[in-house]
DNA sequence: ACCTGAACACCGTTCAAGT
DNA sequence: ACCTGAACACCGTTCAAGT
């Protein structure tokens, strides 16, 4: 839905609306949710033109017609793959739930496509992080998060969250990855003793390191009513 | 220096010492500094195996007897990018003062080589982030932290620092990208009137939320002395 | 309006060979 | 021990052409 939204000059026009009997030609919606099927099986470096093309059962160049690059293809992917609705309002409701929810949402949506979060550091912010962004700022604000305060608040918890996420997928990537041991997944010997005793890189208590993270972040910003 | 350490099977061995006089011939240390240049230069998708080679004044393939892939290039180089030499341990001093300047130094590295950023989320972590990772646990643990809680305050501000180079970087990258509109560099309009309000997005005072949002972050988790 | 194949200008990497 | 060029199997994308 959100990703129909089109560069300034792509060859297709805006279309009206579909030719109804028109069966699974191609379009623009059609070849984002192969592609976001095919990162989710191979990986961002396995995703190709000629074989999302292939997928979809037609030739290597007619993806041209819909989509302007495969830059966009991936730009449309990471967008479609954020997408947020939200709970109802709840009106004067629980913004603490609120925030958490879509903070563990956005990790949970990351993590089962864990090319997105590789992808994310290299692509502009769609409108999809737009609107998780003014969420999040709009449930501070209701908490009472004076608007002075209210950007660096906003930033501390995004901070987090990206962090969590692309840091947990990098982990997960790493293990997965090569053949090879890994020149760089240093295990912590002697040379790292506090690493080792707290036992930093084992815990694999991720989620519950991110809920306790994540709480300690929204007692500081806004003081537990 | 610690970009030497390398993977189980190279074709080449562990080398005793450079033979002296032997002039600018090719090196893995010379690949990875060249490799950086060019990366900075013209970004993650700009490093080519040939050019870099070029660059080198080798032949295309000479690489490829010091260095397994270009993978591995990306990998050496990243991890160059990330070393850190901490000012003396400065005993019995200032852990807060250790915690902000190392991470500082993260943030300000990252910037500096903005492709580092995009690169990170792909790559396991290298025995430079591990040593930071180090530093980081033994100055909250010098400050008070509880060994059950060390996890949860190294990955706090772990996060936020990661969170934050990938963003700012992502937003900057975005800025000077592509010729056209960049379709998902949407422009907050009425939809989103938190947003606009807080000038979220045209704030660039980025060291100072950052700064300010570290300071939080560590309030938070060792309350001050 | 929508799709196509041939062709171009690249890639990373293998390999057999040079010194 | 170190470097090389030719060659292979790919890429993304342009273009002129089909329906």
């Amino acid at each position: 839905m959100a990703a129909r939204r089109s560069g300034a000059r792509d060859k297709r026009a805006q279309r009206e609306d579909m030719p109804a009997g028109s069966g699974p030609s191609l379009s623009r919606e059609r070849i984002v949710a192969v592609a976001v099927e095919l990162l989710d099986a191979h990986g961002a470096d396995g995703l190709t033109m000629r074989g999302l093309a292939d997928r979809l059962g037609a030739g290597a160049m007619s993806l041209y017609w819909h989509v302007g690059s495969k830059e966009q293809v991936f730009d449309l992917a990471l967008d479609a793959v954020l997408e947020y609705r939200a709970p109802p309002p709840d009106e004067g409701g629980d913004w603490r739930g609120d925030v958490v929810h879509m903070l563990e949402d956005w990790r949970a949506r990351m993590l089962r496509h864990p090319w997105s979060a590789s992808l994310l550091p290299r692509r502009a912010l769609g409108p999809n992080i737009l609107h998780r962004l003014e969420l999040l700022g709009s449930a501070l604000s209701r908490a009472g998060v004076a608007d002075a305060h209210l950007n660096v608040a906003i930033w501390s918890l995004w901070n987090f969250v990206m962090g969590a996420t692309v840091t947990r997928a990098s982990f997960e990537g790493a293990r997965v990855d090569k053949d090879a041991a890994p020149p760089h997944l240093a295990r912590p010997g002697e040379d790292h003793p506090t690493i080792q005793r707290s036992h930093l890189l084992l815990d694999d208590d991720w989620d519950g390191a991110f809920r306790k993270g994540l709480d300690l972040l929204l007692d500081g910003l806004v003081p537990r009513g």
